[in-house]
Formats: structure tokens, sequence, C-alpha cells
DNA sequence: CGGCATGTTTCGCC
DNA sequence: AGGCGAAACATGCC
């Protein structure tokens, strides 16, 4: 699931820990920096923030860093508010837990990241001065700069988290569809108008999914993604291609 | 068993 | 120098 949205909804529902203190902490040291456990002893944690795909707990140490991979997940206070994972399981093993942080006055764990991949990591104080600007910060000059400077394929920029930061696989395919741009187009052939229309759809769609409940909340659903039916929008058979080594599903009809 | 998976980093090649 | 694509990472599921 971890798109930039998730990462979104986790850092509202993380907001539930702020004025907490960590009394103890158990992490999985192959996913954390060497440490990690001392670092973060008994801080208190002051707010939460959210950039790109990764979620920032401030506290009165240092900042923890949250990286999903692309199996991670987090339950705060013991829920989940986003119970299963497309293409991961849906069960809930503890020995998937990767991270858990313990506040006083609450058994079960406060914050707990679960990743089965183990793709995702945690991090201190990341340095996060690569990322390009924020999803929900994108305006069509900034987007329009980051693409014009890039011949390869749109969707491989959008992807790129140093052009733009919080989009993954599902939401690129999901606002290129909307924007009526094929994924295959050259990322510096898209005029002003166009990458003004890019801009504009992403901050909709994504406020929209992001109410829904995230990333396969689009048109380009999960079962869409596989079954491949006609476009809602003209009919055309929607087309499955291999971009920038991720499954791009797009409409060859209107999107060009 | 083979193939595939919502992500990121690294390596090697231009 | 720096952009680009493929490979690697690690594991579960169909």
């Amino acid at each position: 699931v971890p798109e930039g949205l998730e990462a979104e909804i986790w850092r509202q529902e993380l907001a539930l820990t702020v004025g907490r203190t960590i009394i103890d902490v158990w992490v999985d040291e192959r996913v954390a920096p060497p440490s990690f456990v001392d670092l973060v002893a008994a801080v208190t944690i002051t707010g939460i923030r959210r950039s790109g795909k990764v979620v920032l707990i401030d506290t009165d140490g240092p900042t923890i860093g949250l990286h999903f991979g692309m199996t991670g997940r987090v339950i705060v206070d013991g829920e989940a508010r986003i119970e299963q994972l497309e293409y991961a399981s849906g069960l809930d093993r503890p020995e998937w837990d990767r991270l858990r942080l313990f506040t006083a006055g609450n058994f079960a764990p406060a914050v707990r990241l679960n990743d089965p991949r183990r793709l995702g990591h945690i991090s201190i104080d990341p340095d996060l001065s690569h990322l390009g600007t924020d999803i929900f910060d994108l305006t069509a000059r900034s987007l329009g700069e980051a693409l014009g400077q890039r011949r390869t394929a749109v969707k491989t920029a959008l992807l790129n988290p140093r052009v733009v930061a919080g989009l993954g696989n599902l939401c690129v395919d999901e606002v290129l569809w909307w924007a009526g741009i094929s994924p295959h187009r050259p990322a510096n052939s898209l005029d002003s108008i166009e990458a003004e229309l890019l801009a504009d759809v992403t901050h909709r769609r994504l406020r929209i999914m992001l109410q829904r409940g995230g990333s396969t909340m689009g048109t380009l659903s999960p079962e869409v993604r596989r079954t491949c039916p006609a476009c809602e929008r003209d009919g055309s058979p929607l087309q499955r291609d291999r971009i920038c080594g991720r499954t791009s599903v797009w409409c060859p009809g209107h999107q060009r």
C-alpha cells in the first residue's frame, strides 16, 4: 500500500500519540540504525510529519523516520486503519513487526511497524534533502520544470522521488489516466498546458483518493489493473505495459 | 514451481 | 558529470 497517501493516513493516525512519552522500545535490528533503542528511549513525541512516502515522528530527542517499502504498515494503539495491503498478506503476524513503541498507560504498543517483506526500514534524523516537491505541494510550475529536464518516459519521471515525492505506481497510472497523457510520452514533451492539467488532476484525485482510503481507491483499482476491462471513459481496452520495470495500466484511446 | 508484487538503492553503462 | 535502466533487496501469495 505504502504510497504517499497511505503515509498521510498514518501521519494523521499517529497524531494521537503526540505528547506521550516512550517507556519501552523493541526493534528488529536488521532494519534500524545501530543503537536505535538507546537514541529513542524515554523521549517524548512532539509531532508527526510526512515527507513523500516517509512518516516522521518528531520527539524531544531525534526524529524517527518510518520507511515502508512495499509491505510496511503502521498500527496505532492496536488498531490498523488500513487493514489489508494489496499485494501483501491480510494477516497480522507478530513476527513481522519491525518496531514497537510503548507509551505510558497503554497496554498495546502505541506504534507498531509491521512489514512482512522487510523492504522498509527505520531511520534517525533522515536526510530528505534529495526529495522533490511533495504530492500535496505540487504546482504547475514546479512540475513543469521537473519534467522539462528529463527525456525519460513521463511515468518514470513521476515515479522518481527526486521529481515528485509521494507518488507510487498506482497513483501515477491514475493521474495519467485522468490527465489523458500516455505514460510512454517523454517527460520533456509535455507542454505547459499539459503540465498544468497534470498538476491540477494530481491534486484533485489524490485528495479524493485520500478521503476514500488511499491509493487503491482510484478508477484504476487493483481489480481493474488485474483484469484490464474496457476503459471507463472511452471504452477502449485498457493496456498493460512494463515501464520502468513496473506494471503500467493505461488507455491507448484517450491517453495521448 | 514460476512468476509477480503499491519501493528504493546501487551498479554499470553510456 | 550525471541521467538512465537493470538488478538487487526479502518475503508472501497465487
